[in-house]
DNA sequence: TGTAATTCCTATTAAATCGATAGGATTAAT
DNA sequence: ATTAATCCTATCGATTTAATAGGAATTACA
């Protein structure tokens, strides 16, 4: 299931690449109108920002903007900070590899192989598709 | 992440499919084969009797074997019985469907738009293999 | 220069879920 | 009867998740 702290994180970009304001946006704003608890919404926004999707300005008049423009920011890169592996398990990760303990020899693995079709059809998805496409700019 | 409930049930279901002794196949024999804690395996092995997909004989030369034959189980079956639903959130399920609390329009929400991309493409794969993919029996 | 408004940072908490274990009841073969 | 297997219920510890709390740092602007 996807985390609530993703489910928040693309809404709150939504709303930012929907904005037309010069300023940045503001927690605040976003928050009240996305029904996000705030101080929670604050953290979410401060992960993108470290990993350099969004950009920050702060103290009075301050907010979040985003780095680039909508079309270049890809699913796969905010999934992956947010979400964390897309792959489900780590063994057929591409950005997070880990053998698994309880399995001697991968390629043999029944359970590898599906999960390897399993990413590659959503990383498919997650490739394919931008931030412009999640706020309807295409 | 998938559950190692899921893992190892897919691995178990993998192993009684391969199986060809006349009789059931036993819970030792996959926990020692697969390295699964035993108890644990018994509960999955369990659900999945539940739902339909496996038989079991009780008693002494007991165990668990398939009610169909490989090919005509479906991954979409199984993923659902051990792991649940398919989507990454219920309001993009169709199985499990649940409206969200935090968002008044379902078809005005940029994650539900994204999520049954997901859903579709994930569902793509589980509904076109079947255990004996699993097996390697095709 | 002071005050208000905002992001930034750390710590904590409550609840839920997951993985595993424990102990025994039930059933069937020999 | 005895043995060996599934079946059932309950519990536990660890981890993760979602959220809250409190304040430090920074900036605009009167």
């Amino acid at each position: 299931m996807l985390s609530k702290k993703t489910k928040y994180g693309l809404k709150a970009l939504t709303f930012i690449a929907r904005s037309t304001d010069e300023n940045p946006v503001q927690v605040s704003a976003i928050a009240k109108s996305e029904q996000i608890p705030q101080k929670f919404l604050e953290s979410i926004l401060l992960t993108l920002k470290k990993s350099g999707i969004l950009g920050s300005k702060k103290g009075k008049h301050g907010g979040y903007y985003l780095r680039v423009s909508p079309e270049e920011i890809l699913m796969t890169e905010v999934m992956r900070v947010l979400e964390g592996p897309i792959a489900m398990v780590s063994c057929v990760s591409l950005n997070f590899y880990e053998k698994c303990d309880d399995c001697a020899d991968e390629h043999a693995c029944s359970v590898n192989k599906l999960m390897i079709q399993v990413r590659d059809s959503t990383l498919n998805v997650f490739r394919n598709t931008t931030l412009a496409d999640l706020s309807g700019q295409n």
